[in-house]
DNA sequence: TTGTACGCGTTATCAA
DNA sequence: TTGATAACGCGTACAA
C-alpha cells in the first residue's frame, strides 16, 4: 500500500540482506523456500525480517516471476447479490496465497474487459459468474490462453473447466419426491431474464429442460411459468396457475422472489399449504424458506462449496494441473418438509376455492 | 493474466516504440498523457498500439510508479451478504481506473492482515466494512500511513475519513413519524451481535441511542429488543413484546431477519398490521419490505450511494485531496406507508387478543 | 551453501 | 517535442 510521505519507508530484500550479513539472493531463498539455506543463516535472516517488518513487494514479485497470484471474479455489474460464494471464493483463494479481485462488467463491454484483464497481467486467471448458455467470454479467454473456471456452464462444455450446481439432479429429485407423494400435475417457476443482461443464463434453461423431461417420463401434467424478478412474481404466479394450470397440486420454484408472494397470495385465497398445494424451492439461500409462512421446504444452494471449489480448481490449474475439471454439485436434501405433503384428493381447481 | 505457454507473448512498450519509430519514453507520454506529443507521432503510436494489441503491464506500472491503482475492501469473512455496496464500490473504482480486491479477514488476525496489506504494496488504500465502535484496524492503518475510508464509523471519528448511513437522522425521522401518528409506546429491535465476530458494530448502538434520546424527548414509552440473526427473531420479538412491553403500538426494526417472522407471528395472533400495531423498517434492502405480508414500510438503505461515495472518497484521497471526508447519508423516505397508521385507541395489551 | 548480475516492463528525471 | 537511462524490488541462472 502506498504511504503518504511519512517516516515509513518500504523495506526491501536488500535491507534484510544487509542486516543479516548475507546476499539478497539468500534472503530470497529463505523467503520463497526455493533453495536450502543453513540453519543459522536462515535464523539470522528470519530475525532481520522480523525486526525490519519486511514483506515481499507484490508488484516486484509479479514482474519478476510473471505471476500475479491474483484471480479475478468476472460478473455482470447488474448482479447485486454477490452472495456467499464470493466470500467463499475469496477465502479459499487467500488460503492458497491468492487474492480475489472483483471485475464487474457491463453486458456489452465484456469483450474489452476480457482483453484488458488478460493483457494487463493483473490476474493469473479468472472465475466467471453468471455464465450464459452461449458465453462470449469463454472463446475470448481461451483464445488468449488465459486460464479460467466457470461458476456455471455453457451449453457446450467440451474441454472447459467448470464448477456448477447440479440443477439436473436436484430438479429430478424434486420431481421424484413429488411424484412419490402422488402429485400428478406439477408446475415450475423460474426467473425470466429475457431483455435483461442475464438473458441466456443457464440455470433456468437447464432446470426447465430437466423438469419437462422428468415430468414427461412420469406421465405428469406440467406447467412452466417464467417470471421476472421482483416482489410481484409470487402473485403473478398464482394468477397464471389459476388461469392456465388450475389442477396443479405442487410447485417447484427456482425463483427466490416469488416464494414469498406465492405463499402469501395462497393464504389470501384460502389455499392451504401443503394441504392443497405443495411447494418446494430448489437452489435457494438456506434460510430463505424459513422466512416464509408457512416455511418453504428448500433444497439449499451449495454456495460456499461452489465458491470454494471453483477457486481451488482455478488455482490448481494455475499450478499446472492437467485434465479438465468439471464438477457438478447437487443441492443438499431439504432439512424439513413443512411445505410438501401427499397430493390432495378431489381438490377443486385453483381459483374455485371459497374466498 | 499469465498465459499458458502459447503463441501469445506479452507486448511491451518497447515493441510499440520500435514499430512507431519512436523511443519508449514517447510511447509512455502518449499512453499516460503525461507530456505533449505532436499529432502525427501520436497517431503513429496509437496505430502501433492498436495493431499490436498493446496494454500497459500492471505490475511494471506499479513497481515504477509506486502506485498499484488497487483498493482493498476489508471485511470479516463471516459476513456472507456482500450486498449492493460492494458492487457499487467496485464499479465506481473501475470508472476511476482502479480495481477492487476482496480482503476477507478473520476477527482475530485482522492485525496481520492489515500489516500484509500495507506492506505488500498490493493496494494503495482500503475500504473498511463492518466497522466497530472501537476498531483496531483504524489505528493500525493510521500508524502505517495507509490511506483508508470507513464504510461506517468508529466512536471517535476525529480526523478519520468515513462514509456512513445516517442512522441518527433516519431513526429520529422514524420516531417523529410515529409520534405524529399518536403512538405513545414504541419499540426498537436491533441485531444482537454479542459473541459474534461483529460484536461492537456500530449501527445497532447508534440507532439504539438515538431511539432512546428521541423517545425520551417526546415522552414516549420505549422498549429495545436485541435479538440474534435468524428466522426465529420475529417470533421471539413478539414474545418479548407480549411479556415486557404489551402496550407497544409501533415497532421500528433494524433487524432484517425479524421482519418476516414479526408480521407472520402477529397474523397468527390476530394482531392486525397496521390497525393494531405499526411497523417500520429502517436501513433495510429496498425490496425486503414488499416481500412481507402485509408489506412493511421501509426507509431503504442507501447501499449503492454509500458504496460509490466510499470508493470515490478513497480515490480522491489517494489523488492527494486534503481535508477530512465525513459523509453521512440518510436513508430515503419510505415510498409507501402500508404498515404504519395512527395509533389505535383502547387496544388491549399485546397477548390479550382473541386467538 | 552462498553470492553476482541480469532481466521483468514501466515511470520519471534529465538532457538534447 | 523527443530520447537515453536510471531506478522500482524481486527471481533466478550461473558462478564461486
Amino acid at each position: 500500500m502506498r504511504r503518504t510521505n511519512g517516516p515509513q519507508a518500504v523495506v526491501t530484500m536488500q535491507q534484510v540482506a544487509d542486516r543479516a550479513n548475507v546476499s539478497i539472493s539468500t534472503v530470497s531463498f529463505v523467503v520463497n523456500d526455493t533453495k536450502p539455506v543453513s540453519p543459522d543463516t536462515r535464523a539470522r535472516i528470519l530475525e532481520a525480517i522480523d525486526e525490519l517488518g519486511y514483506r515481499r513487494n507484490a508488484a516486484a514479485r509479479t514482474l519478476a516471476s510473471r505471476r500475479s497470484r491474483v484471480v479475478a471474479l468476472m460478473y455482470p455489474f447488474t448482479e447485486h447479490h454477490l452472495s456467499e460464494f464470493v466470500t467463499a471464493a475469496a477465502t479459499a483463494s487467500a488460503a492458497l496465497g491468492y487474492r480475489l479481485i472483483l471485475w464487474p462488467t457491463h453486458g456489452d463491454d465484456a469483450a474489452s474487459e476480457v482483453t484488458s484483464l488478460v493483457k494487463s497481467g493483473i490476474a493469473d486467471g479468472a472465475l466467471l459468474m453468471e455464465v450464459k448458455l452461449e458465453d462470449e467470454r469463454v472463446a475470448m479467454l481461451r483464445d488468449a490462453h488465459a486460464p479460467f473456471v466457470l461458476m456455471g456452464r455453457t451449453r457446450d462444455t467440451t474441454g472447459i473447466d467448470f464448477v456448477d450446481v447440479d440443477f439436473e439432479t436436484t430438479t429430478a429429485q424434486a420431481v421424484a419426491q413429488l411424484a412419490e407423494l402422488g402429485h400428478r400435475n406439477v408446475a415450475l417457476v423460474v426467473e425470466d431474464n429475457a431483455g435483461t443482461p442475464l438473458a441466456g443464463h443457464a440455470p433456468a434453461a437447464r432446470t426447465e429442460q430437466t423438469f419437462l423431461d422428468e415430468a414427461a417420463a412420469r406421465g405428469l401434467g406440467h406447467y412452466v411459468a417464467r417470471l421476472p424478478r421482483g416482489p410481484a412474481a409470487g402473485r403473478e404466479l398464482v394468477d397464471l396457475l389459476v388461469r392456465d394450470a388450475p389442477d396443479t397440486t405442487a410447485v417447484i420454484s427456482l425463483h427466490n422472489d416469488a416464494n414469498f408472494g406465492l405463499v402469501n397470495t395462497l393464504r389470501h385465497r384460502s389455499v392451504q399449504v401443503p394441504r392443497d398445494l405443495s411447494i418446494v424451492a430448489i437452489c435457494a439461500p438456506e434460510t430463505l424458506g424459513e422466512l416464509c409462512d408457512p416455511p418453504i421446504t428448500t433444497y439449499p444452494q451449495p454456495a460456499e462449496e461452489l465458491g470454494r471449489q471453483a477457486a481451488e480448481a482455478l488455482i490448481a490449474r494455475l499450478h499446472g494441473s492437467e485434465g479438465v475439471i468439471q464438477q457438478l454439485i447437487p443441492c443438499a436434501r431439504p432439512s424439513s418438509a413443512t411445505s410438501i405433503a401427499s397430493a390432495p384428493r378431489d381438490r377443486p381447481p385453483l381459483g374455485d376455492e371459497a374466498q
